[in-house]
DNA sequence: TAAAAAACCGATCCGCAATCGGTTTTTAGT
DNA sequence: ACTAAAAACCGATTGCGGATCGGTTTTTTA
């Protein structure tokens, strides 16, 4: 689960915009970071390869997406990164509200309405 | 803020135990996984170095132990692991709500007390 | 079907954790 | 204070994975 550094800078990149093909990329950032188009190339077939891009045949080349929404994937780096520290999800929470000692009144609004919606999806799962 | 394999292990086991040198670390870890003394001393020394174990002679050795609560460290694991691609909390926050898909009833009720608890912080220190 | 584009392969470089041998420094016992 | 043992420190090696890009094969298209 570990991103280089490019790596990173490709995938936000694909969030914001959505699919693209290599060409695309590397204009983006040939500019502002440099790097050849094998360069890219080679970058996003190994996010391809680790299951975070999907990617097409669009016409002529490759068109790579996102496999998964941004926040699916923060949910995932979070959990990845935490596996082999929390034993049980006590600690993930404590952790997460330490985290969360910068939030203004505002996000813990808008967490615990989140904590709600958790809930109610949750209650319709176990109607089913 | 990447952790190789023994480093995560040690700083665990310090966390379990509370403090103990390089002897202590060694003989714990000799049996089941192996490795010679010195490499325990390489890793707590990493380990120090970046800042996550504090030291202090005790005696004949140097007696390591963690640098910060784990509670702490998980949240700065978090961090690290979402800050290059979270520009404001929204994510963060929508992450880990994603991610707690799979906490049931009881860890949400405990999540929702640790946001008060937030709160009550909050306004304490706002106060002074 | 030939030129251009894209995909693929492989080599190299770099950084970092793990590992451990060997040397220096520190500690402790006499 | 002297010496032996213990601990700390240094440096070399290995292995892994990301970044980089040249060169070759495959695919597309005109």
């Amino acid at each position: 689960m570990n991103l280089g550094e490019l790596e990173k800078l490709v995938l936000n990149y694909l969030w914001s915009t959505g699919a693209a093909d290599a060409k695309r990329v590397h204009d983006h950032f040939k500019t502002t970071r440099g790097g050849s188009l094998n360069t890219i190339q080679s970058t996003l077939d190994r996010l391809h390869k680790k299951k975070f891009l999907t990617r097409e045949k669009q016409g002529h080349a490759f068109s790579y997406s996102p496999a998964m929404e941004k926040k699916a994937f923060i949910g995932a780096l979070i959990k990845a990164a935490t596996q082999d520290f929390s034993t049980d999800h006590d600690h993930l929470l404590s952790a997460f509200v330490t985290l969360s000692a910068d939030l203004d009144e505002a996000h813990l609004d808008r967490l615990e309405a989140l904590i709600k919606d958790s809930r109610q999806k949750k209650t319709q799962g176990d109607e089913k």
